[in-house]
DNA sequence: CGCGTTTACGCCTCACGTAAACATC
DNA sequence: GATGTTTACGTGAGGCGTAAACGCG
């Protein structure tokens, strides 16, 4: 029994599937295969019953997963409290939406690199969703959502808070003659993100606050095409603060007056709470002295 | 890091050299080395200071001690929870008196090889001081000594007790013309194990509760010598009452009548309080559950 | 057939033991 | 010189990835 293959079985055991675990410790399903049956070899036991497409833990496992996951913690524990602070290594598998991508994640980078240099940041871009079921699934390590997860298994810890504005072309603003956005929902297009984003849940919540419908949405996926969008005059939308004000310094979008009271996106690092890695740690040390949301570099 | 680099470590910081500490975990020195090296080039710190013959524990390695026992003790826990009954292998170093050598490891050697095939048992027969000292360096893994240590570092339990009978040899009496220790004393030659031995403690004892002082001594560090002598006629002597009573039958000796209630020998198993391995709780179980201390087949 | 896991195989690293060298007392 | 540890070095096992095969839906 080695500390290898307990690891091995700890992420099998707790990822999706064997391949997923494999990319997590950084070997080929095969030796991942091998390293779980050398185990169950030396522990002279099933720890999967394989029978089916997915492996499912036996009732042997199911005993043995805490007592892995212990042994993992207490090593890397040893690591921690004695290792030299050598950089770490390996690759993280960062997920993240759109404009966490754009106006958040250069910095981080930058952050990163500069304190692991041997550690590769791989982002993944997707939406709320897709990124929470790919935490638990084990695909990605850690990500920046728009708010806490409904997911028990996932935990959380606040990374910043991006400031909205209300944002429309110059053209637009003289065509409806008025940039006061409480009026302007009221027949004028809205161009935002997907339902389920955490820029449309804002937006629902200031409506509601302020007895105010919607009516007239667009939706796009990308915030690249809202922003598109807007700056052609199609309609008006919200974007984080500094981004608005950004463009606006160029004549590039009207940043609307008044600026309603919005709430801000509180983005958060999620993470598997299972997943008591150095990564980890290191990463919420990180993002938590990360730098602000800025504006995306390609807009300003 | 690794389980294997984290015992050497252990043993090799607990025992008294790491040659010992190499026998221990069933590899050569040199390799007991490198897995230390290698596990301070993993950790990025010395953890013993090497100048000097011997190598002692730096402040880092002191903090690793405790970690490193502990994660040797919970792999062990692992593979006793879940790990099929199979027997255990490698070496037990076990030492032990001379009496119990033959009156009890015949029986106890049968007894392990029966549970454990695969395991070799080296008894090491030596006193009490010597085992002791061979328990703390990291020599014996275990022995069975004549009653507790006064040892801190080393832990015990009951194995049985030693009943003990007067002998002499048939001719000794006729010539003394009694068979009453409490008056052989005054005089005659009684031959035991060297001062410090459980036998002399028990005469000791013995003498002190009945106000006796026995002046004249011969002690020899072989049984088999002091046997030989009071079968010869030189002396009187005591002897485990099995054995004695085995050779009352064939008339070698006479047990002397009426027997003085004399103290028996409480003899125990012995180990190091610091040696978590299943080895030692497997010895443990088979001690509890060995037969009785027997008269040796060499003196039937 | 697609997906997930294991097997086959060639490669290569790494851990081992023997023996010599080194260092300390 | 005796004892304790490390280095040198040749050997062998075992872990690795690629790729093919297997087994279940």
């Amino acid at each position: 029994m080695t500390l290898k293959q307990l690891e091995a079985f700890y992420w099998a055991a707790t990822c999706i599937n064997f391949a997923v675990a494999a990319e997590r410790v950084h070997v080929s399903s095969s030796s991942l295969s091998k390293r779980i049956a050398e185990l169950e070899h030396s522990l002279g036991l099933e720890l999967f019953d394989k029978t089916g497409r997915n492996s499912v833990l036996t009732g042997h496992g199911d005993r043995l997963l805490p007592l892995a996951k212990d042994m993992l913690e207490r090593a890397g524990a040893i690591r921690e409290t004695l290792g030299s602070s050598i950089g770490l290594s390996g690759r993280c598998r960062l997920g993240m939406g759109e404009m966490s991508a754009m106006c958040w994640l250069p910095a981080f980078i930058a952050a990163v690199a500069a304190r692991h240099p041997g550690l590769q940041v791989e982002p993944l871009v997707a939406n709320d969703q897709v990124l929470e079921r790919r935490l638990e699934d084990g695909e990605l390590d850690c990500a920046v959502l728009a708010g806490a997860s409904s997911r028990g298994g996932l935990a959380s810890q606040a990374v910043g808070e991006a400031e909205l504005a209300w944002v429309a072309s110059p053209e637009f603003v003289t065509r409806c003659g008025t940039d006061r956005p409480a009026e302007l929902v009221n027949g004028q297009l809205f161009i935002s993100l997907p339902a389920g984003s955490g820029l449309t849940r804002a937006l629902d919540q200031w409506a509601g606050q302020h007895g105010l419908s919607v009516e007239r949405r667009l939706s796009c996926n990308n915030w690249g095409a809202v922003v598109s969008m807007i700056r052609a005059g199609l309609g008006f939308g919200l974007m984080p603060r500094e981004w608005a004000h950004a463009m606006a310094r160029r004549g590039a979008l009207l940043v609307l007056q008044p600026e309603e009271r919005l709430p801000s996106l509180g983005y958060v690092l999620q993470w598997r709470r299972d997943d008591s890695r150095a990564l980890i740690a290191e990463m919420r040390r990180l993002v938590g002295r990360s730098v602000a949301f800025r504006a995306p570099e390609c807009f300003i």
